[in-house]
DNA sequence: ATGGTCGCCAAGCGA
C-alpha cells in the first residue's frame, strides 16, 4: 500500500494550525512530520487535525522553543526519542507504521551564527548533536526505517543560491557536511529527495529577512527525507512546495514530499 | 561588514 509522507518545519503549530490544515486537505498524505512546533504536546491544536483524519500523533514538545511531531492518518506507535548531545530539548521523536517502517523525525540544532565551536557554544552542541546520531545509528544499523526533518544543513553546491557565499555560513560550511555525511553513511541513509530529483537548484527554505524572498530566491535545503536501502527503491515522487513559503504568514520553510509503495 | 524579519511572550533570545 503506497503511503504519501511530508515533513515541515512549521515555526509554531499553534499560530499556524490553519495552513497545516490547508496542507492536510490539499495533499492528504498520510503521515505529516511537523518541527519547530514550539508548544507543549498537550497545547497541539489537535482537534481540527483528528477531524481532518490524523488520528494519531506521537510528539515531544516544550514551550517556546523546538518541539516534534509525527501527525498520521495510518495507525502508528511511538517507538522512542532521543536527547542527543544531552541539551534536554525537544529535537527528536520516531514512530513504527503498522507496515513496519519506522520514522525518525529531528529537529537538529540550528548552530548559531559564527561556525567555530571555541567562541561559539551552540555550533559545538551541533556539532556533537550529529556525532551522536551518527554514533547511535552506526550502533543499532537502522532497516526500514526513513529519517526526516529539518537537519539545518545544506550540503550539496546545488542545495544552497551560493555555495562560495555560503562556504562560512552555519548551515553549508564543509565541517558540518563532513558531519552531516557521517551521520548519512553510519545509518546507510539514502537521500529520498535527490535520488528523485538528481540535478539542479534545490531549497526547502527562504529567510524572512529578504525583502522579497522569491525574485531574491536565496534559499537553501534544510529539510531532508532520507531512506534504507532496504525500502529507498520503493520511494518516489518527491517534491517541495514551494508556493507553501508564499502563503499568508508562512513559515520560513516549505513542507517536502515523498511517496513509498510499500 | 552590516542589517534585514520572525515567534516566543512581553525583554531579549533563538532562528
Amino acid at each position: 500500500m503506497p503511503f504519501t509522507l511530508a515533513t515541515w518545519n512549521i515555526n509554531s503549530v499553534r499560530l499556524r494550525e490553519g495552513l497545516v490544515a490547508r496542507l492536510m486537505r490539499e495533499e492528504t498524505p498520510d503521515v505529516l512530520c511537523l518541527q519547530e512546533c514550539k508548544s507543549p504536546v498537550e497545547k497541539i491544536p489537535m482537534d481540527q487535525f483528528q477531524a481532518l483524519g490524523y488520528t494519531h500523533m506521537v510528539a515531544r514538545g516544550q514551550k517556546g522553543y523546538n518541539g516534534v511531531a509525527i501527525l498520521s492518518k495510518l495507525p502508528m506507535q511511538e517507538v522512542g526519542s532521543q536527547d542527543f548531545a544531552a541539551l534536554g530539548h525537544a529535537r527528536h521523536i520516531a514512530g513504527q507504521l503498522e507496515n513496519g517502517v519506522t520514522i525518525h523525525n529531528f529537529y537538529v540544532p540550528a548552530g548559531g551564527d559564527k561556525p567555530d565551536r571555541a567562541i561559539n557554544e551552540k555550533f559545538g552542541q551541533k556539532l556533537d548533536y550529529l556525532t551522536e546520531m551518527r554514533d547511535w545509528f552506526h550502533d543499532d544499523r537502522p532497516e526500514k526505517s526513513i529519517l526526516v526533518g529539518d537537519l539545518n544543513i545544506a550540503p550539496r553546491e546545488d542545495d544552497v543560491w551560493s555555495h562560495k557565499q555560503l562556504l562560512k555560513v552555519v548551515s553549508h560550511t564543509p565541517i558540518e557536511v563532513e558531519h552531516l555525511g557521517q551521520t548519512q553513511e553510519a545509518g546507510n541513509w539514502v537521500d529520498i529527495t535527490r535520488q528523485d530529483i538528481p540535478d539542479g537548484q534545490l531549497y526547502s527554505w527562504w529567510s524572512y529577512r529578504a525583502r522579497d524572498w522569491d525574485a531574491a530566491d536565496k534559499g537553501r535545503r534544510l529539510d531532508h527525507v532520507w531512506a534504507t536501502p532496504d525500502i529507498s527503491n520503493a520511494a518516489h515522487s518527491s517534491r517541495i512546495r514551494r508556493d507553501v513559503r508564499g502563503w499568508e504568514q508562512p513559515s520560513d520553510h516549505a513542507p517536502v514530499f515523498a511517496t513509498f509503495d510499500l
